[in-house]
DNA sequence: ATAATATTAGTCAGGAATGGTCAAATTATG
DNA sequence: CATAATTTGACCATTCCTGACTAATATTAT
């Protein structure tokens, strides 16, 4: 597809090193001149897709000799990141943030890509929605229906 | 006869475009003045004729580079069991109703006892309470942590 | 040791480029 | 005529990119 974004672009590039070794360093300069963007750049691309919910852990020194350390944690083996993602749902979250959240559940095979599938209709925004006159009932009507409906297709992404 | 409006033009030249690739990402704005209208009607012809029930998933991302992706899927071949439980769930339905519908669809193996989990942890009544002060997200944060904590239940695993 | 300087990375706010929502106005349909 | 579908526009939300300023750490000078 089309990926027009510089901060795609350097995501890819990260994910591509971060394919072969579990952990990486990064000198954040070095990154930034290599895509031509300014540093702080790097640091929204790290913040908007290196996240905990997306299944990696970041750390970082400063000054002379400084890095920045991107590791990928692996969700089926480590409770303790387990504990501390329904510690980041906390009593909220959005759509976009709980997409995510699923997708690193589905890429370290904690859950199939029919469950994904189910889990992410059952808090789509339209199912979700609440107004006045909305009763749980009528919520679950909706979750249900959502859940159901993706149910219809067959599943068709890779990631067996 | 139907004089056809605008709208259907929209949708048949996007269903043209989607006979050729099963999925393909416009601009908004593009398409929009492609067929002199405003963006938002885009929208509407999105809302109302590439809906999940009608085989298609829509995605889409704001900002720099943004998109709609429109992807066309192919229905199971049975669909009527799927037609007829949604007729029956209606717009609003009790957690125990809830539950027995999806324990139809597991015995009818429609889905895994591992599905069939997940969406009994989905529709559970707790995470569904709704109150004076409950947002959207707050359901949303008690359905995915409700889901998630019935994995945990179980083997976090797959194949499990 | 301590201070000064150099070398990193982090934060934050703002502007630009998208797409989304909602309801009023208009048009088509039965 | 009554209702549903379509069309429009004002306003909102999200994502990306930049740069000025800040913070931390290492190195060098005194």
């Amino acid at each position: 597809m089309a990926e027009a974004n510089i901060s795609d672009l350097i995501e890819q590039y990260l994910k591509e090193i971060l394919s072969q070794d579990e952990i990486t360093e990064i000198k954040r300069s070095e990154i930034a001149s290599r895509f031509a963007v300014v540093p702080s750049q790097i640091n929204y691309v790290i913040n908007t897709r290196f996240t905990l919910q997306n299944g990696y852990i970041v750390e970082s020194k400063r000054g002379g000799g400084g890095y920045i350390r991107i590791e990928h944690v692996d969700l089926v083996d480590d409770t303790k990141i387990f504990d501390e993602l329904i510690d980041y749902i906390g009593d909220s979250i959005g759509n976009n943030n709980a997409d995510q959240i699923i997708t690193a559940l589905l890429e370290d095979k904690v859950v199939s890509e029919r469950e994904a599938n189910l889990m992410v209709a059952a808090i789509d925004k339209n199912s979700l929605r609440i107004s006045d006159k909305v009763s749980e009932n009528t919520v679950r009507a909706r979750v249900l229906v959502g859940m159901i409906n993706r149910l219809r297709f067959e599943s068709t992404n890779i990631h067996g």
